[in-house]
RNA sequence: GUGAGAGUAGCUCAGUCGGCUAGAGCACCAGGUUGUGGUCCUGGGGGUCGCGGGUUCGAGUCCCGUCUCCCACCCCA
């Protein structure tokens, strides 16, 4: 027999790694809840055609299809966001609006894997749709990230939230004198600036952009980009709604709190044809590695899928480059698998006795607890070791002579090596007072 | 899809010019320890040197292919 390895681009949880993919969702999820998302999913295939219909045919070459036993041609899921919108286009007249969901899927894509990137994956979704004040549903959905990601204990230090808008940009490239099909070929040229070196990005500004003064003006524009007072001034009247617009979000941001988070960037392009207003990234603020999240406003997306003319925005964030990230900023040095009590004995005829009842009282209680499996007597440092290796928080010790003369046992806290006496009946009638007791846990 | 680097124990790696039965640390298991884990000491298990082919008296070592990992492109929903 021979052994088979994992798929490409694959990963194995083994528990330690399950603990830290656990306490990422579970972060994911908890912070959806308090911003007041409620959570969805759907399958974990679709019709190929799903995709391919926003997205175009040359998809199909970056996600993993499969042809089902009736010929149909499906696709394992690269993003829910066309799931979601065929859901809520589904039952779009009776949701009640706005509608704000999240979702945490397992996504595939067929690409080759690197630093940031497998071919399998998590992410988290937030979509905010048919609301009717864009500003406050962009913020709120900025807000979500950054809540999440300080949640975690990540600062301005460490994230930035990259906000610009694709109408403004839009607004300001065809005020300067661009031509509308244009367009698609400045937003690529902008979105690479940052990862190009600047002599070679200055050569591919003359390629795509041959007319010098349309060049100049547009990259004296880019270069006062970090600040919009002076943006305001540069650009044509035509602009100017889009940037109060765009002032109007970032001060809400700024009333939420989240403001050094957060920087005007008109780099930030996102994509192709699908993003309508604002859009943001977060990177690391050393741009060492990919973005963090990506998200934005699409507001065409519901009616591209056959449903009606709805506003909507959300943003997507992988597991992996955040993993990376909460990694080398050492946020993840404390999250193990651990163990409430480990209950140990001198002799096992007193722990059948005695402490299967405490095991099974403990585990009543919602408490997890274990237990050695060697049915033999004097190998308390045998299931001591067995304790630690489980990274027990207290040991429960129960010795036969003290439970026999006057019903105590031994409660240490394997942290501090602290022990102390308690009575039976009392501890099981309150644990948790002795596991926050002061003499064992200092 | 293009290009570079790597692959030896569960993990991190050493292995000289091609030459004896392939090593270390960590981890794991057992013992030292008959009222107590982490430290320390001793012992043990664990390897088709990624896989296949070639050169050679002889290959972990050289050559070819292949797979996987990794990094940079393309792309990035």
């Amino acid at each position: 027999m021979s052994k088979i390895p994992s798929v490409k681009g694959t990963r194995d949880f083994y528990p330690d790694q399950m603990a830290v993919r656990n306490w990422i969702m579970d972060g994911w999820r908890a912070a959806s809840v308090r911003n007041g998302f409620v959570e969805y999913d759907g399958p974990i295939f679709e019709h190929l055609q799903l995709y391919t219909q926003k997205s175009g045919d040359e998809i199909a070459g970056q996600l993993f299809s499969l042809t089902d036993r009736g010929g149909r041609d499906l696709a394992i899921r690269p993003e829910i966001t066309p799931t979601l919108a065929r859901m809520v286009n589904q039952q779009i007249n009776s949701l009640p609006r706005p509608i704000k969901w999240f979702s945490l899927p397992r996504l595939c894509r067929a690409e080759r894997p690197q630093k940031g990137r497998l071919r399998e994956f998590f992410q988290w979704n937030i979509d905010i749709i048919g609301s009717n004040n864009s500003e406050y549903a962009d913020a709120d959905c900025i807000y979500t990230a950054v809540d999440y990601l300080r949640s975690v204990g990540l600062t301005p230090d460490d994230i930035i939230v990259k906000i610009s808008s694709r109408s403004m940009l839009a607004a300001l490239l065809l005020g300067l004198g661009f031509d509308r099909e244009q367009l698609d070929t400045i937003y690529v040229l902008l979105d690479k600036r940052p990862k190009l070196p600047e002599e070679t990005f200055m050569a591919l500004a003359e390629e795509k952009i041959p007319d010098n003064s349309l060049r100049k003006k547009l990259l004296d524009i880019l270069d006062n980009c970090n600040d919009i007072d002076i943006l305001v001034e540069k650009v044509p009247d035509s602009v100017q709604d889009n940037i109060e617009d765009l002032r109007v979000l970032l001060d809400l941001l700024t009333q939420l709190g989240i403001e050094p988070y957060c920087q005007f960037d008109i780099n930030i392009v996102r994509g192709l044809a699908y993003y309508t207003g604002t859009v943001f990234e977060i990177f690391d603020r050393q741009s060492q590695l990919r973005a963090i999240c990506g998200g934005g406003r699409y507001d065409n997306l519901l009616a591209g899928l056959g449903g009606p003319q709805i506003t909507a925005t959300g943003f997507g964030m992988g597991d992996v480059v955040l993993e990376i990230l909460l990694q080398e900023k050492n946020l993840l040095s404390t999250i193990k698998n651990e163990l409430d009590f480990f209950v140990v004995w001198d002799d096992y005829h007193t722990f059948e006795r005695v402490g299967l009842n405490i095991v099974n009282q403990l585990r009543l209680r919602k408490y997890s607890v274990a237990f050695d499996y060697r049915r033999t007597d004097d190998a308390l440092g045998k299931q001591l070791k067995q304790a630690s290796n489980q990274n027990t928080k207290f040991a429960i010790i129960i010795m036969k002579d003290e439970i026999k003369a006057n019903k105590t046992l031994i409660i240490k806290n394997m942290a501090t090596s602290n022990q102390k006496t308690a009575l039976l009946d009392d501890f099981l009638s309150k644990p948790d007072n002795y596991m926050s007791n002061n003499e064992l846990n200092t």
